[in-house]
DNA sequence: TCGCTTGTTCGAGTATTATCGAACTATCGA
DNA sequence: TCGATAGTTCGATAATACTCGAACAAGCGA
């Protein structure tokens, strides 16, 4: 079962998080999470090949704006938005809001 | 009387903004301005040379977070921020909020 | 165990950006 | 008009990230 990185809560680096939703791509990921609760990796396809897909995630995750778990053969993905919101209040849905009217 | 670049209020990009800020220097600079209102290039220096902070100016420049007026041989910049409020409203206060304490 | 599915990792090519010195432009004051 | 000041632009180099195919790893069902 692999495992992997994610930064605690605390080490959540506020330039690192706008970095990640500064691609189109990475900000969709996070508003159908923000929407859809969870969702596996191929449910999030943006009809890019997967090795691509697979680099968004874990740009996602090493800013520390989602959870990867695995399930059986898939991966399921959550926004880590408790954690985002202790660390900086009211950033994600500002952004998440933003990216509605965008 | 040199002019510049500035984005309308409506063209003004998420993700652009998202990546104008995810550099430290940057989102500095704004913090800065927010605080003090308007600002020169000289007043702003971060310690880098006055080239590459030209570079960051312009980049905030053409993503619409700043607006740079040539006044005598310096230049007064000053936060877009009531363009930025009317296009995403809330973004840059919580943005700077995060700022604050990361 | 074999094959299928899901997703990651690797490697190469491309593109974008950061950085800084040097040259340039524009304005102001003497 | 000369010199000083404030920033920009240019050009080169280095670093970083995007993109994608190919190979790999892990889990599940037959």
């Amino acid at each position: 079962m692999r495992t992997y990185k994610h930064p605690k809560t605390e080490d959540i680096d506020l330039t690192r998080v706008l970095y990640a939703l500064s691609d189109p791509i990475r900000i969709e990921i996070v508003a159908t999470l923000a929407r859809q609760g969870t969702a596996s990796c191929a449910e999030l396809d943006a009809g890019r090949p997967k090795s691509s897909m697979s680099h968004h995630f874990r740009a996602l995750r090493e800013a520390g704006l989602i959870r990867t778990t695995p399930e059986g053969t898939s991966h399921i993905n959550e926004l880590r938005r408790a954690d985002i919101d202790r660390r900086f209040p009211g950033l994600l849905k500002s952004i998440l809001k933003a990216a509605e009217s965008a």
